[in-house]
DNA sequence: TTCTTGAATTTGTATCATAAATTACCTTAT
DNA sequence: ATAAGGTAATTTATGATACAAATTCAAGAA
């Protein structure tokens, strides 16, 4: 059943409701919930009930409890499940659960992607400078498998592209910071897609390299050289970029 | 009325696909506009007409195109209008529509917040750089404005802070880059609202000598020494939080 | 012109009904 | 006794209909 009644944020929570408009029903059982779960009333794994319970207990329609119930399935905040046992529980936490939603607002919005990049640029070089301090041995050999399987794809454009995303997504994990993780996740699904061919195998090999060169600083827990290299590593990919816009081609192709 | 041909990054669009089940016909109408958004062929003002509408141009009832309009409504995809010339229009981005989402996911995945603090060192520090450099006439009287605002109200500890607050915002603001004021925006849901009290008046005045620092750096364009500056003062903000989980108190209080 | 009023449209909500999925339990055969 | 399979109960997914509330717009009154 449904119990809330801390309201330890009441404050921060306000704040937020000024922004929105809270005139639905629908609206108040989203913010009811939420605010649940911000306050640290609710957490993962929390059964909330059926959607007749739901309904019930908030005296609103099954329809109306449905629709605050799809509000809050799209931020990740609960669970929806079918049959016997089913209905609604707390999620998960998911770093990959703002991916979307941030991507969509990065379209929305014409973010322009040198800001993203330069962001990424930052926040990629501290990812390398922790893994070079924090990695253990589960994340290097992670990384040189995803190396040899980089080199092994060179000829087949997109399977590389994704491989090499999957090595600067597990330098993100390996500096074992789920914020980090989680920040670079999102601003990754704004940039990489346009662009993640790559017309010729030098530049792959290029990359490659790159990718072996920093993985050995890694390796020597070189934390500064590593955070060095990666910044250069992105800046390369940002001056690609600019290259891009300002002529409308490149002649060098881009690369991960 | 709703065309979705074009599907220039379909396999981008397949690869966030994979993550989800697209099994309701709900999800299959929330994964089509969204494709639609991210394929650039639905921009921000486009009409998509009433519920109606929908449901008919898809073959859904109304109540599971409410229900995709809600996911998309969660996601700040669309906006939607009661009355005569009411319906749903692709939404305007906005910077703060994944704070509460990014929020809720920091709540469930219990990230540690000294790991977001660090961002925030790193990503704050980055925007006073870039507010030294693009800063505008009216950016820097807004930051004196706020400045001369907090140094009334330094005997309102929430008052105060909610201002010192808005004075982190808008040195964000001030560095015009709107991928990092997204970020920022995003970020700070997750830190202030639990420790945003002031307790002495002593520790208010130190965080004015500290912004009023800041704000001459930025107004002298010293880039550098923002940057700097920015860093340890959040590193102090960072310690400060750190002092509070080690010990369970903190001596000096906490600020911004 | 300006204000009011009312009709038309559209979302918000409720209720009922059926299909599909899932679980739990019971039966049956070996 | 145990495993297999089938059946019933629960719950979401979807649809249909109805009415209330909000909003727009235009016609008509002052």
């Amino acid at each position: 059943m449904i119990q809330i009644q801390e309201r330890k944020r009441q404050k921060f929570v306000t704040k937020i409701n000024s922004l929105r408009k809270p005139v639905t029903n629908a609206d108040a059982l989203v913010a009811q919930i939420r605010d649940g779960i911000l306050a640290g009333a609710m957490r993962s794994g929390d059964f909330l009930g059926s959607e007749r319970d739901i309904s019930e207990n908030f005296n609103v329609s099954r329809n109306t409890a449905r629709e605050a119930l799809r509000s809050l399935a799209a931020m990740g905040a609960v669970e929806i499940k079918v049959g016997v046992k089913g209905g609604a529980t707390i999620a998960e936490g998911d770093v990959n659960a703002i991916g979307e939603t941030l991507a969509i607002q990065h379209c929305l919005s014409e973010i322009p992607e040198d800001g993203v990049l330069e962001i990424q640029s930052v926040l990629e070089g501290l990812a390398a400078e922790r893994a070079a301090e924090y990695a253990t041995k589960e994340d290097i050999e992670k990384l040189e498998m995803l190396l040899k399987e980089a080199s092994e794809l060179i000829d087949d454009t997109v399977a590389f592209s994704n491989s090499s995303l999957k090595f600067h997504t597990a330098i993100a994990e390996a500096a074992h910071s789920q914020a980090l993780h989680m920040q670079l996740n999102s601003l990754r699904y704004v940039i990489w897609p346009p662009h993640n061919t790559i017309p010729q195998p030098e530049v792959a090999e290029n990359v490659i390299r790159s990718h072996r060169t920093l993985l050995d600083l890694i390796k020597d827990r070189n934390g500064a050289g590593a955070h060095e290299f990666m910044r250069d590593h992105i800046e390369h990919i940002r001056n690609q970029h600019r290259k891009i816009r300002e002529k409308g081609y490149l002649e060098d192709a881009i690369c991960c």
